[in-house]
DNA sequence: CTATCTGAGTTTGACTCTGATACCCAGCAT
DNA sequence: ATGCTGGGTATCAGAGTCAAACTCAGATAG
């Protein structure tokens, strides 16, 4: 770890390129709530208060992107309206959010214990993020998990508030 | 996952949290360097040309966050100079980057094969992160791996050159 | 003694991005 | 016909970013 002698070369760095798509602020935040099962612009718009503007903005980037995709479905009695879900590509990024996420929690734990907790569907153990050469552990994908408000969860006011 | 009818309260989202410190331009890639060895102001530099001042800002934010820590070194008739290094806290977020960079890699292979290997330093095994119910896999820290150059990494020019 | 170099920054000014507000449009419901 | 709702654009002030210039202290050269 001492006074490398090299350099990488950053232009071809896997971090920058997936900082150029994930790296604006909300982004994040946009698949953070995909996660937790949000797919409607007004719902996004709900939980994030982040401006309209810049909600339509990243969902386009991330739809460019294939981390999400755009799909009309229609209620009954309703018009066509349009939902961003997560692809295939998208939901493999929940490992990546969930380490950041369980890194906050070990240093900076919130005061009600954590929002979300993650089980595997099967065991009812808690998930975790390891680092690990072992090629025999059981890797669990989204489909083998179940998210659940955890003891910090707090209902969030329903009301309308469009900026 | 389809339509939830609550939703959680995002102040105290560890997400976010992370990313108040995390989130900004730079941030990430300031810490993909530390995990690579560089620890100096000029090294940061000449590696990420992304101008002094918003390194400066950087590193200020990640040493107030506890992720790195400024040092006094001094090498052999020169004047004492700082350097910063990564804390245990910041040590622990090396997951999450790679747990990112195995997305990018994954999605978007580099043409040249990836730019690291991160290997067990026992077994020589390639590392991987894993998302697992399993509480006896064996978790690896920042200690039991090496960071090596992969086929992609290229030398970049050591040139000075200053902004 | 003056000049120059280097590491480690700070300052400055142009440019870009963000956030809040306002506005638009289509289709129900009244 | 009026309003409500979902899904957006347009606009503009202010905050953040980038590059270049400037500072400062200690070592070294002439």
């Amino acid at each position: 770890m001492d006074h490398p002698r090299f350099l990488y070369d950053l232009e071809h760095c896997s971090i920058r390129r997936a900082l150029d798509v994930l790296g604006e602020k909300w982004t994040l935040l946009v698949l953070r709530e995909a996660f937790y099962g949000l797919s409607r612009f007004d719902d996004f718009a709900r939980a994030l208060a982040c401006g309209r503007g810049v909600l339509s903005a990243r969902l386009k980037t991330l739809t460019e992107a294939g981390i999400l995709e755009r799909r009309e479905y229609r209620e009954p009695d309703q018009r066509a309206r349009a939902e961003y879900r997560l692809t295939d590509k998208g939901r493999d990024l929940f490992p990546a959010l969930l380490a950041l996420s369980q890194w906050s929690e070990r240093w900076t734990p919130p005061p009600d214990g954590p929002v979300a907790r993650v089980l595997d569907r099967k065991s009812r153990q808690p998930v975790t993020i390891v680092m690990t050469s072992d090629r025999g552990v059981e890797r669990l994908g989204m489909r083998d998990i179940e998210i659940l408000p955890g003891p910090g969860a707090r209902r969030v006011d329903p009301a309308k508030r469009r900026q």
